[in-house]
DNA sequence: GTCTATATAATGATAGAC
DNA sequence: GTCTATCATTATATAGAC
């Protein structure tokens, strides 16, 4: 088999269960099975477990790239933009509802168990704030452009956890409405 | 030593271990180490580890009992006892920075691991909702209290991921401040 | 009630045949 | 590049002496 390709299957299935099940309670034993690849050729790709974290986080950072570049190219303004980012909580709700948001589990685990790649983890919020800050200024609010990224990103975050938790499926379009509802008043000074 | 000393030595220091580093991360030993007790006395107290984790959620769910009760009774209007809520991430600033919320993160492992005691600890968060919502429909906002107590639930368990995360001393405060200015409104039509 | 010694299973990781 | 066989370590958990 090639070498690429069966590595990027480890790295596939390795994404997943992260998710589903957390970094740590991932085995190479599972991975290997969901690959159909035995244990000791795995080591031939991946010399440890740290590894194949760290190609995921690179695999989730290009990833997130590509989607706010998508909707950077996509959205026809600023606002727009901003409502991609809330929307996700839709598209991926049933996810959520099981596992969380990928990013802010990740990074939590990784800051429980101060783990070295924690500062890489953290990058994918860092790519996301970035970017909801630059919609943000471009609405005019260059003054709160940074803070007002933060909160839109915590409510996101609290919004994902209370959802796997209590498992409610109209708790998170509420939440949806009430977010799109509170950026609307940020929307008007724009033109 | 006596029997119920050493059992709640054990819950205290698996507590604080769970929190601090995940409760799958903690192992025996480690607890046995901090309650300077051997491994093998560990199981006359409990049988096996998820034994453990039902004593401290059980403790957890006690804590929190208490500390509504406290709130309740000190409190002088709804709106102040709200704000005690909103002040708990000020007063565990600290170590929320360096852990996250000890309610959310171990809810959110639990949910990942799938793990029986995911409905236990789901009883902290229910506790807090409807003691929230008690005191929103204090304010007369029967009709949506629940909603608004998911709401301030959600928000502070994004402000905790978030601080955690970034490690910002500043973004709690800065937070909390937004907290207690979304609740002033609602504060307005009590009397 | 606490200890030491041990059983058993799973983990991350390596060596070497093909 | 993939496999089987194996290692060292750690984990939960048990048995039995004191």
């Amino acid at each position: 088999m090639n070498k690429n390709l069966t590595r990027e299957k480890i790295i596939n299935a390795a994404d997943d269960l992260f998710y589903q099940q957390g970094f740590e309670h991932t085995s190479f034993s599972q991975i290997s099975v969901q690959v159909k690849v035995s244990r000791g050729n795995f080591y031939y790709h991946f010399k440890t477990k740290n590894d194949i974290l760290t190609a995921v986080i690179e695999r989730r950072l290009k990833n997130t790239s590509t989607m706010l570049a998508q909707w950077q190219s996509q959205g026809q303004s600023p606002t727009e933009r901003i409502r991609s980012f809330i929307n996700i909580l839709i598209l991926n709700r049933e996810k959520i509802q099981k596992f969380g948001c990928p990013v802010g589990t990740l990074n939590s685990e990784l800051v429980k168990l101060n783990h070295p790649s924690k500062e890489n983890a953290k990058e994918i919020f860092t790519q996301f704030h970035a970017w909801l800050s630059h919609q943000f200024s471009q609405l005019k609010h260059n003054h709160d452009a940074d803070i007002l990224a933060m909160h839109l990103l915590a409510r996101s975050q609290g919004i994902a956890t209370l959802a796997s938790v209590f498992n409610d499926k109209n708790y998170i379009k509420q939440e949806v409405d009430s977010l799109h509802a509170w950026l609307t008043p940020y929307t008007n000074s724009l033109y």
